[in-house]
DNA sequence: CACTATAACGCCACTCAGTGGCATAAACCT
DNA sequence: AGGTTTATGCCACTGAGTGGCGTTATAGTG
């Protein structure tokens, strides 16, 4: 949500809106700082200057906070293959260009940072990168109802693939993140579209990767 | 762990082990009955005349407990692929094949059942849904430091596919479980092989399956 | 510009998961 | 049997998350 798109809201939505963001960003800099369990949700509340009643409100649990910018992201995610042209592609490519879309029409100010300390975040914190996945699986699902609902496609019961597409989707997705997180060098937009590309294209090969012992 | 198994651990262990499958029987049964958050620890612990402190010795956390059973799985498979021969195939049939051996595997008495509950818990019970994700989640990690420990394939930094292949195999086992626990007919051990060969049947066709709008 | 209706918020008390510390008891070893 | 090791029980404590209710701020209306 850019400062642009948030004017011609009510006002009171606006000041969700910012106190929302204002968690986010507090929460991922002293998660960073002293880390996920460092921090109580009281500290997060104080700096904030919020009571703990309305960030629960706000978020369902201390995890749904840090996890917030990739969820976003997911969202968006489904908004875009709501409507998306398939243009007689199958469906790996349509999932990957999605994706590289939705990154692509992300908030120019700061959003890079957020994805990437929510990543470096669940990668040590336990409970938050079982948070997150839990989240993608729900995307998941949704993405499959609006996927079967809008393409001609056998229903789960009677071929699994279609779901098992989406899966390999999220998991070529989740492994560009990864490396994209881990690399010393300052990770770009630019950079993440391009693993993204990658790991797509190896995943044909992946299924006959064959097993030569050393 | 079987009864017979167990009769050749020193005492201490048979104990520990004992009191660890008490713990997960019952608590399958109480959470089943009263639903996971209708059911605390407490009253878990009682019922098992077990202190709290007792149980975080064995489990490190309430839905660790109720995740038992498919995590055991997940650890026996790691035990599998460590020696099995790949004899030539390619790494998805290799896997597959590590599952259905070690699904044959489990102990006969109770097993299903265990499972079934397990799954049927997780899947409406979202903290437990998402730890067992966790779970799996390390399984597969380790499962690729195995496999490219024992086989000649690039490090995952320059080549994705091996790790790619490794999550669409999960994706096919979870899509077999979750339609198997789902089945309305009294699942066995039989029908849960039959759909796992079934799905895995379906990948390759998953990657190019076409996009034609409705 | 009031005036009412409707959300959101703050505060307080409470439940329950999970942890640390230490005393006790059971199993192991010789 | 006697001393060592390892598991257990108990108690007090922290912190996440929830329900209830009075208060404040925004929205809608004459």
């Amino acid at each position: 949500m850019t400062e642009d798109e948030l004017r011609d809201l009510p006002l009171r939505e606006r000041k969700k809106a910012r106190t929302r963001q204002a968690l986010i960003d507090t929460a991922l800099e002293l998660f960073t700082e002293r880390g996920f369990d460092g921090v109580t949700l009281d500290e997060l509340c104080d700096a904030v200057e919020i009571s703990k009643r309305t960030f629960f409100r706000t978020f369902t649990s201390k995890e749904d906070v840090a996890g917030a910018p990739t969820h976003d992201l997911w969202i968006a995610f489904l908004d875009d293959i709501e409507s998306r042209d398939p243009s007689g592609a199958a469906i790996l490519p349509f999932l990957c260009d999605a994706l590289l879309s939705v990154i692509d029409r992300m908030p120019a100010e700061g959003w890079t940072r957020r994805v990437l300390l929510n990543l470096r975040l669940a990668d040590k914190t336990p409970s938050l990168d079982a948070h997150c996945r839990y989240l993608c699986d729900l995307i998941t699902r949704t993405a499959l109802d609006i996927l079967s609902r809008r393409f001609d496609v056998p229903p789960e019961r009677d071929d699994p693939r279609l779901r098992l597409a989406l899966d390999m989707a999220v998991a070529a997705f989740h492994h560009a993140l990864e490396g994209w997180a881990a690399d010393p060098a300052e990770p770009t937009r630019a950079s993440l579209t391009a693993r993204i590309r990658d790991t797509f294209a190896a995943v044909p090969g992946a299924l006959t990767l064959p097993l030569t012992p050393r």
